[in-house]
DNA sequence: TTCGGAAATTTGTGATCATATATTATTCCG
DNA sequence: CGGAATAATATATGATCACAAATTTCCGAA
């Protein structure tokens, strides 16, 4: 008997296209998956039981989870484990605020690069998002919203800050999908359209409340979960 | 002939401990190669060159530079090419204003916790800032300022912020080096001592406004450096 | 039944090898 | 003699292998 903890795992596929290293495949693969919570807060991983499933040699695969470590979406444990770490009330907490810290301020940075064609972008990127909200579509929802930060931030064309913020949402990724799974229904005021609308009036005041309060929505939505604080210990 | 484009480095080497993982160990030298300046930007870097040099196999050398990379201490090309990146005046200003951004928020979240014997570290460590700057020692000073800010941070357990700090130290490492070794003396403000006394105080904003008279000491001091300008294309 | 320890398996690490590709050197033609 | 095309070299990547360390399994004694 094989006691692969890999086994059990329901990965969500991806294909490889042909100008992508298969380390850099098997990355992706892994941080979606992470994102989208299918890789459950507390799971131990091995190299070989990753490589097994993806059907490529264990080499691509420990270079992947190492740099998901460096970023710290995975943690390397001193025994021969690696897994997703587990939640607690304080380190969320504390994500939530860095949240805040760096990505108003990668926004206030971002707004005198902002043209036309970026406003564009982060209206269909918006309406998407909308549309997926209609069908309660959770990994569209998250993968798109990522989407619109990015692009607001990325107008910025000396940006630094914008892998430090992805390494929160790593951090914060595998925890939220599965607390959102939870809600009846995701409802949001649209703070993306008040973050639109300042950008049109070139107002980084506003821009910047409107980012906090779209995050401040998004945690504030969390704890209205029932019995959340069960989660935060990765009882699943 | 061998074009090997690390052959002409003069690397500070490092006795690799036994419970030292080989990979660990490379990267730790590059890592302290690169804040020492050693490792210049612009450099070109070989996975194998490196591997040569530290007599050991490509394989911890691959993964010590993919980690490297993750942090923005280096940067793989497209091509062949692992680089060390050249620091421009507006990458300059966004690593400073990240860095008070990030660290006064680290230093507001570690004073609930902070004890009798963190001061007391802190007051050693600063100690020994002072000697190093009596001797002139950039190294000495450089690496301990790093610890000095790093063990008042870490004394919120629920840290999370400390490893993104340490990533904009990596990226600002190799410059402010070279930098800094074109100041005839190293001249500041204590600012430690500040922050210190702040603590003592428990007095949350002068603690946040010493650290970032701190950071923007150091900025200022390279600011001073005739022709700086110079460096900021990585002309060597 | 429970606990402890030894054997068997699993697993991460580092070395070596094959291969495709980028870079550098060399040659050939103008 | 100079520049482009070709050959030679160097290099990163991914696969495979050997090895050591940790985990798990299994069996026997209390």
């Amino acid at each position: 008997m094989k006691s692969n903890d890999s086994a059990d795992l329901k990965l969500l596929m991806l294909k490889k296209s042909d100008d992508l290293k298969t380390h850099q495949w098997v990355y992706q693969l892994l941080r979606n998956n992470l994102l989208c919570g299918r890789i459950e807060p507390g799971k131990s991983l091995t190299i070989r039981g990753l490589a097994e499933i993806l059907h490529t040699s264990p080499m691509p695969v420990r270079e992947a989870l190492h740099r998901l470590a460096c970023e710290g979406a995975v943690e390397v444990k001193n025994n021969r484990r690696v897994i997703v770490p587990l939640m607690t009330a304080e380190k969320f907490s504390e994500l939530c605020d860095l949240r805040i810290l760096l990505e108003t301020h990668a926004a206030g940075g971002a707004l005198p690069y902002i043209k036309k064609a970026d406003i564009d972008t982060l209206e269909r990127l918006d309406a998407e998002i909308d549309a997926a909200v209609e069908r309660n579509d959770a990994d569209y929802i998250s993968l798109n919203n990522q989407a619109f930060h990015r692009r607001l931030y990325s107008a910025n064309p000396f940006q630094i800050s914008v892998p430090l913020i992805e390494s929160l949402w790593l951090q914060l990724g595998p925890f939220s999908r599965i607390a959102i799974d939870k809600l009846e229904k995701v409802y949001l005021v649209d703070r993306h359209a008040e973050a639109i609308a300042a950008l049109k009036k070139r107002d980084g005041f506003g821009l910047q409340r409107a980012i906090e309060a779209d995050i401040r929505d998004g945690i504030a939505s969390i704890n209205t979960i029932d019995g959340i604080h069960d989660y935060f210990r990765g009882v699943a």
